[in-house]
DNA sequence: GTCATGTGTAAGAAAAAGCTGACATATGAA
DNA sequence: TTCATATGTCAGCTTTTTCTTACACATGAC
């Protein structure tokens, strides 16, 4: 698999990434085969600067792999295909990559002030 | 387990409540027992407020369950513990979860107008 | 050249999420 | 009563995300 045991950040991006209707269905979409971004925006029915957007963030996420390729008549396509990732999600496998969190503890910070 | 294959609505739902640094530090504290709201708060570290709002989009999304008890002192606590969820998640399985969305799907709108 | 196709990107509006501070209620203990 | 604990919730600000519109460039076909 693609990544099996990312970081707490990597799958924070990961989970973000799938978690949106969109980008469900344009992995569900490229699931069935690959395909190129304007023809993939017909086919989920959205604008193509919004899938690029949306294919952008599953791309930084590992999700999905584009490759620029030259058609027979020169047009340059941009073909898309899904990573074979595979995520196995428990309390106890989120407390492990929890541990690995980069972003702010807030116990190393300024101490919290509560009204008592 | 508690939900093996959601649907595609619910999937999102959890996918988007794992994905939150605090959410995630959240779950593997309470992987390690349960907690009551206030303990918890200083536990991690954040405001009571906003650990609240964080459990409520957990307990929405079934990921913990919260009961409410009473000590001996008779003071009421919150009491919060992990459902014991387990997801997996590979293309096809999101494949299949997109199949189940209710969200607006693009296509059944509408037509979009791109530049041509 | 013009038209239709493909690509990328940037600006800004609109909507959602995140967070704080303040308020409310309740209990037992001192 | 006052203090310290617990609970819940609301208003409003800040930040992020989402989405559209508009622009740019390239190619082959006509």
């Amino acid at each position: 698999m693609t990544v099996a045991r990312p970081t707490g950040d990597e799958l924070v991006e990961m989970l973000a990434a799938l978690a949106n209707p969109i980008r469900l269905r344009i992995i569900a979409t490229l699931a069935g085969g690959r395909d190129y971004v304007s023809h993939l925006a017909r086919e989920i029915g959205i604008s193509r600067p919004l899938l690029h957007m949306h294919l952008q963030r599953l791309e930084a996420a590992g999700l999905v792999l584009g490759s620029l390729e030259l058609s027979e008549d020169g047009k340059a396509m941009k073909y898309f295909e899904v990573t074979d990732f595979d995520l196995h999600l428990t309390a106890s496998e989120l407390a492990r990559a929890a541990s690995t969190l980069t972003s702010p503890d807030p116990r190393k910070g300024p101490p919290r002030k509560e009204q008592t």
